[in-house]
RNA sequence: GGAGGCUUAGCUCAGUUGGUCAGAGCACUUGCCUUACAAGCAAGGGGUCAUCGGUUCAAGUCCGGUAGCCUCCACCA
């Protein structure tokens, strides 16, 4: 047989994933015999480098496909990566200034687009390497990327569809801004952070007569573009002012003061400036009196000739330009401090502005309405279901989406304009000329919002819109595995994509899980620099010990902190199941029969039973994507009762030196060894494998094979509670060892008065290496012991142990006094509890039946401890 | 302003439908290099399950109030 090292050292990982990938394995087929199973995989963005979160989301989809494909279904798990059209321009950017020292402007669009694809290949691929460090069984024939023939083809499908139906249209409306990516942002790219401000409050005076109005703003700057004042129509002190004029400070303007309910009348001063331009509310307010819009602030943040004398300025220069002005002119009144929240770019953090400009959007309302329904009527479900509620409301005050991009990087959208007759044309391929006029067409130069392309994943990755068996097999995919925090950007968008252009939803469950925090609870991030990097993890650690740290202890939907710790503990544990199968590989010999025993003794029957209701347990777990508790069962049945009773167990048969009972011990450990890796192959795919390859059948692949199965013919119940009770004897003996001083190395005869002598003389010789006994003798009465014992009373029998010269009679009288009261605790509990007529009457026969077994025996047992103690003296 | 979550052993957290659920890992105490494993073995200590009230024969477990912490959405100048 094969040998292994003595301690575990997870070098062979990469082996291991060659070999999967040599087999293809991991490949999946148009297959009608059997039930597809299919998983999108979010696609990493091609910016990154792996961090927790990826591998805490790579993890749980892993398990979840091995377990589903050695369950027996096809398993497609697709993977790919993501353009990530902003991300991605905004670091190459970055890059070329550094690297070349050369703007987007001197490169231009072609220059640029090289520069990208060749970052695409670079950091594209480094993505996918450290992907598969983590033991990743996706199908990476069917790799994907959402800028590839495919991907394209579906977005350029997508978009015509919309438009045709008139879902897309273009616009001068109010977006958001970023002046340093240059670019529109749709509403769930803005992130809001409160900052420390003030709230100024400036008089506008009347044009006729005396007096003035006094507004209050934070935006003292955007004054410049105000084009009315609006009150409350229902403000009684406002209402003489209605229709009135006013002269604009630091401006020529006049402008009027407006009624609209959007003022609220306790706040401020109960009089708004009104700056269309730069302002949603505003613009709203603006469109429904016939407002002048006057942009004041350019592309990039800095104020334009509309601003007059400021013309020129940064937008935040231009604000304390334009306070002080005020100041000196009199027309402040007062300064107040003032918390609010400030919109900020999701990708670069700059103060992102409002302002009014010409773009794409998506019509919301009429996709909304179904995939608000596809939830509602459970056709796609999140788990946990909480997360629904996050759905409804977003996807309930959904706004128009913006998706046009003033980028380079990303998918062109499909519109040409025709420099002759202005006519517009929109078409999955280019046209030659203008439709209308024959004129020359000039395409749009914008770049569509990356999640327009992230939205078509579930279908487009299978082929769509080509008609192909693909996607007839494995489209609806099964479960969606992703963070909470992007639903709204990611998979709100592919449920209503999915309705609208496949006609039914892209999955049937969204599996929600946490984030993966730092261990005081705080988000990781670059910039707080305290994320750990998994690939060093990963090198330290293990790929396994990594994955069953992050897969161990979560709940769907909670965070999780990541310590050192954890990783290492189950590393241990890791470690633990390599030394307890190199135990049994080591005693394989060449002539031991391996098939499963014809007859089975008593610890075989135990083990069994356990092993049954673990499979039980976590088949049910990982169907309701319950991966923490099957971790955790998992882990326990393998340390306590596999290794620590189990294999202790077998080592009687092993080293008794008679043939038969070796290969029968051998045999049953095989058995049960591979039960545990397959259950464990899902958690730990590299150790198990590998350790399977030690002694398994050659050409047997573990990845492969099948999930084990309950098995109720090798369900006995019996066996089970009586060596239960044997462990709790062993326990008790050597507790009473321990209290007693007596060393382990001490060996001593202990003699048992029991109402089951077979079952105890059949397990003596258990009892003899378990408990650390020289013999076993089972007597009719305690009165055939002699001298001074110490004594354990169990369920299963009276060990009296004569300890001779270590025997202390004051501490044995404490131990049994310790006893004898829990047991009394325990009488008076059930006492009570089965004297309560009404739970007698109401709670089930069997629990009532079952409570007054327990107390029958700890009234037994109280009796016997006191007896022992009576015996003792004083 | 709206919604959701969390509060269980010193620390990090499990506890799925109410009845051995009061648990695990780490830490701690004690004793062990027992021929798979010191990344180990054995034994042990430690929690009125945030708080108040309700439902029930029975509540970390269901319902309501309170307190503290956290997250998301909205963005009233």
């Amino acid at each position: 047989m094969d040998t292994m090292d003595k301690t575990y050292d997870p070098s062979f990982e990469k082996r291991i994933y060659d070999f999967w990938m040599k087999g293809k394995y991991f490949e999946a087929h148009p297959n009608s015999e059997k039930e597809p199973f299919t998983v999108m995989m979010p696609p990493p963005n091609i910016t990154g480098q792996l961090h927790m979160g990826h591998a805490l989301n790579q993890t749980v989809q892993d398990i979840i496909v091995r377990f589903k494909r050695m369950s027996g279904f096809e398993t497609l798990w697709l993977p790919g990566t993501d353009h990530a059209s902003i991300a991605t321009e905004v670091k190459i950017v970055e890059q070329m200034k550094k690297e070349e020292g050369l703007t987007k402007a001197d490169v231009g669009r072609e220059g640029f687009l090289e520069r990208a694809w060749a970052w695409k290949d670079k950091f594209g691929g480094r993505i996918v390497e450290q992907l598969k460090r983590l033991g990743t069984s996706c199908d990476w024939s069917k790799e994907a990327f959402t800028m590839d023939k495919n991907c394209s083809a579906a977005v350029l499908d997508a978009f015509v569809r919309y438009y045709k139906k008139g879902l897309i249209y273009r616009g001068d409306r109010i977006i958001n801004w970023c002046p340093h990516c240059r670019t529109a942002l749709s509403d769930a790219e803005v992130e809001y952070r409160e900052q420390q401000s003030n709230l100024w409050y400036y008089r506008y005076p009347f044009v006729e007569g005396d007096g003035y109005i006094t507004i209050a703003t934070t935006r003292p700057e955007t004054m410049l573009g105000d084009t009315a004042v609006a009150v409350n129509p229902k403000d009684e002190k406002m209402a003489p002012y209605v229709g009135r004029m006013l002269r604009l400070p630091l401006t020529d303007r006049i402008i009027p003061v407006v009624a609209d309910d959007y003022v609220e009348m306790g706040f401020g001063t109960g009089a708004v400036k009104i700056t269309p331009a730069h302002d949603p509310n505003d613009f709203e307010l603006g469109l429904r009196h016939n407002l002048e819009v006057i942009r004041v602030i350019d592309d990039g943040g800095i104020m334009n000739e509309n601003a007059g004398k400021y013309a020129g300025l940064d937008r935040l220069a231009c604000r304390k330009a334009v306070v002080e002005d005020l100041e000196k002119q009199g027309y402040l009144e007062k300064i107040e401090p003032y918390a609010h929240n400030v919109g900020e770019c999701y990708r670069c953090g700059e103060t992102v502005e409002a302002i009014v400009s010409k773009q794409w959007f998506v019509r919301m309302k009429p996709l909304a309405e179904p995939a608000i329904k596809a939830v509602r009527s459970k056709k796609v479900e999140f788990i946990p279901k909480r997360f629904e509620k996050t759905y409804f409301n977003w996807m309930e005050n959904i706004k128009d989406w913006c998706i046009s991009r003033q980028l380079w990087w990303g998918h062109r959208i499909p519109a040409y304009y025709c420099d002759d007759c202005g006519e517009m044309t929109v078409a999955k391929t280019a046209p030659e000329c203008c439709p209308k006029c024959g004129g020359h067409l000039r395409q749009d130069e914008d770049v569509l919002d990356t999640w327009f392309s992230s939205a078509l994943w579930p279908f487009s990755t299978l082929g769509y819109p080509r008609k192909n068996k693909n996607l007839s097999y494995f489209y609806p995919t099964s479960v969606l595995v992703t963070a909470y925090d992007i639903i709204f950007f990611w998979v709100a968008r592919m449920i209503f994509s999915g309705m609208e252009i496949m006609g039914e939803p892209p999955f049937s469950e969204v599996l929600i899980h946490g984030i993966v925090r730092d261990p005081h609870g705080k988000k990781m991030s670059k910039s707080a620099g305290n994320g750990v990097d998994p690939l060093e993890l990963i090198d330290r650690y293990g790929a396994d010990a990594l994955r069953f740290s992050l897969a161990t202890g979560i709940a769907p939907g909670s965070d999780t902190r990541f310590t050192e710790g954890k990783i290492e503990s189950c590393r241990n544990f890791v470690n633990k199941l390599w030394n307890a199968s190199r135990f049994v590989v080591m005693n394989i010999e060449k002539d031991d029969d391996l098939t499963f025993p014809a007859k089975l003794n008593g610890a075989d029957k135990w083990i069994l039973t356990r092993l049954n209701d673990v499979v039980k347990d976590v088949t049910i777990n990982l169907n309701k994507y319950e991966i923490g508790l099957a971790a955790a069962r998992l882990y326990d049945f393998t340390w306590t009762e596999f290794c620590d009773w189990y294999i202790e167990m077998s080592k009687p048969l092993l080293y008794g030196g008679n043939k038969k009972d070796h290969s029968h011990a051998v045999a049953m450990l095989t058995y049960v060894l591979t039960a545990i890796l397959k259950l464990l192959h899902p958690f730990i795919p590299f150790v198990t494998e590998e350790i399977y390859s030690k002694f398994a059948p050659k050409g047997s692949v573990l990845m492969v094979s099948d999930w084990p199965a309950y098995n109720k013919k090798t369900v006995f119940r019996k066996e089970e509670r009586q060596f239960e009770s044997l462990r709790e004897t062993v326990v008790a003996i050597r507790n009473m060892r321990a209290e007693m001083n007596v060393p382990p190395s001490k060996k001593v005869d202990a003699f048992v008065v029991t109402d089951n002598a077979p079952f105890v003389a059949g397990v003596a010789g258990y009892l003899e290496k378990l408990a650390g006994l020289s013999s076993v003798t089972v007597v009719g009465g305690k009165d055939e012991v002699q001298g001074a014992v110490a004594s354990v009373v169990t369920a299963l029998a009276e060990v009296l142990v004569p300890l001779g010269e270590l025997i202390d009679t004051d501490k044995e009288r404490e131990r049994l006094q310790k006893d004898i009261a829990a047991t009394a605790a325990d009488v008076d509990r059930l006492g009570k509890l089965l004297g309560n007529a009404a739970f007698v009457a109401k709670a089930p026969q069997k629990l009532v039946d079952g409570e007054r077994e327990k107390l029958a025996r700890a009234e037994e047992k109280l009796a016997k401890l006191k007896e022992k103690l009576a015996a003792l003296g004083d």
